[in-house]
DNA sequence: CGCAAGTTTGACGCTGCTCAATCACTGTGG
DNA sequence: CCACAGTGATTGAGCAGCGTCAAACTTGCG
């Protein structure tokens, strides 16, 4: 047991903290160090780009509110969403290794950014293992969230597609506290962004939306989702959030070359709290 | 300038000394270490696994021959593919720090692994900056990869796929000179195995294959494809293969927490020499 | 030799795409 | 304040790409 740690739900109005705080449990000082790298967040709005493909990158972006997605794009105009970048999400941290993007960032909603220095975030993780750790953690889950999204493209039915996404959307944003206590959040889609996320048309999303609905499983509301019933929902689409890791610190290992020296226990359900300003998507 | 520096192509017979020595020049002793780490490989059969989904992972795996796959599976039954493992390639490093797997990794052909204890991997990194930064580049391509495909199954249709994927794979044995002069290369893959890649089933798949044939793009004996037109099935997959970054040294960057003191020029192309052992696949 | 696994082929039909028209919403300029 | 344009949602008709089913056929292997 160490004194500085505080073992209470992270209720931390940042995102990144809250997100963090929820694999490896953060001491006060730690948790004051990332408040301080966010203190000079970025405002982007809707539909403008953070990095292009080709593009050198410079600095590494953390969503503070708002959505960002990462996509490819092919000759023909076909675009195909990589991942979300969700409030407390980071871009890849190694990206400062390569000298040509293969891929574009762009908001999804308008947002606050954080544009933090390759280097700075390497001291940050330097300075506070439990950090580097958590943010370790992060990406591995970044990753595992794409096997799953590939999963999903290549061997799901479009229905299972949309209704696993709003799974795991649910699951993520639960993290950061931004659903609301009737299963209803932000979701600053358009079908189009649906469709190039599945892999199929906006028109074919429309109807297995309509489906959705009819079938009482979700409801649609100014660019808000309400999951009517998550336990269906899920059912139907065959989601397991285990690939999300967002279940509480896991089991320290020793053959690790960062080490928290701390093992610390699941927080229990996240609590809930108001969501801020995300743009309302139209449905 | 160091004068350690051996700026030949790496022509070592250890496949990952190969692909590493393509990104960054590796001295002498550091291609020692790397071949004194792969003194003990263990031979596998086709057909086995490494791990599989939810085992909690002992050890990095580094392919020396042979082929494996990173796969995920539905209740129903549906595979997909995640990733190929190629010899010189190494799986994920980071895997340490959980204790689940999300998916299995598989041999698709008999092959020569070497299990590493992930502590090993680390002191090797720590030891030697240059592999370490080797390590992660090549991490970052296989991040890259992963994007590429989703972008593959999620956009393109049945045959670019499957050109694509051809493409992709020529592109990566050559790095470890597994290609012949003839554009010609072992391919341990069964048709049900590209369908689990390509989100298609093996039927399609064949249907496709013969396409391929019929025009003269590709012929298939024994397990080994030929490419017989390398510039049109890549053009009709709209293969570029920029995202392996498999092109030679990139430029150094300042911001990096690891850093390489030297900064290398491109190799020149591969020089092919004959293949090992790896199992033929049937088609 | 005979089984097992994989390939090949055809017929058929469903899932999901294309094309096209209409509607709803929002922001803009006169 | 309203006309208008732009973007996205919605809906339908038609069809094509690809999956499903089924039946040979081929090859490797015990």
């Amino acid at each position: 047991m160490q004194p500085l740690l505080i073992r209470a739900p992270d209720q931390s109005a940042n995102p990144f903290v809250r997100k963090l705080g929820r694999v490896v449990p953060l001491a006060a000082h730690e948790r004051a160090a990332i408040d301080q790298l966010c203190r000079n967040p970025r405002q982007h709005a809707r539909g403008t780009s953070l990095v292009h493909e080709g593009d050198r990158p410079q600095s590494i972006f953390l969503m503070l509110t708002g959505w960002a997605h990462c996509y490819k794009q092919l000759e023909n105009g076909r675009r195909q969403i990589i991942s979300y970048l969700l409030p407390g999400d980071i871009s890849d941290i190694r990206v400062g290794s390569i000298d040509k993007m293969d891929h574009s960032i762009g908001l999804l909603s308008d947002a606050e950014v954080v544009h933090i220095p390759a280097a700075e975030i390497f001291t940050l993780m330097d300075r506070f293992p439990r950090i580097e750790r958590a943010v370790m953690l992060a990406a591995l889950a970044r990753e595992a969230t794409m096997r799953e999204w590939l999963l999903n493209v290549g061997q799901r039915f479009a229905l299972q597609r949309v209704a696993h996404l709003f799974c795991e959307v649910r699951a993520r944003l639960s993290v950061v506290g931004l659903i609301d206590d009737k299963n209803s959040f932000a979701l600053p889609l358009s079908q189009i962004d649906l469709a190039d996320t599945t892999g199929m048309t906006a028109m074919h999303v429309n109807r297995m939306l309509r489906r959705l609905r009819n079938d009482k499983l979700i409801s649609t509301h100014k660019g808000r989702l309400t999951i009517l019933s998550l336990e269906t929902l899920a059912g139907l689409a065959g989601f397991n959030k285990d690939y999300l890791h967002a279940d509480g610190p896991v089991a320290e290992k020793p053959n690790l070359k960062v080490l928290s020296s701390v093992s610390g226990h699941g927080s229990g359900d996240c609590a809930e709290i108001g969501e801020r300003r995300v743009y309302a998507g139209i449905f």
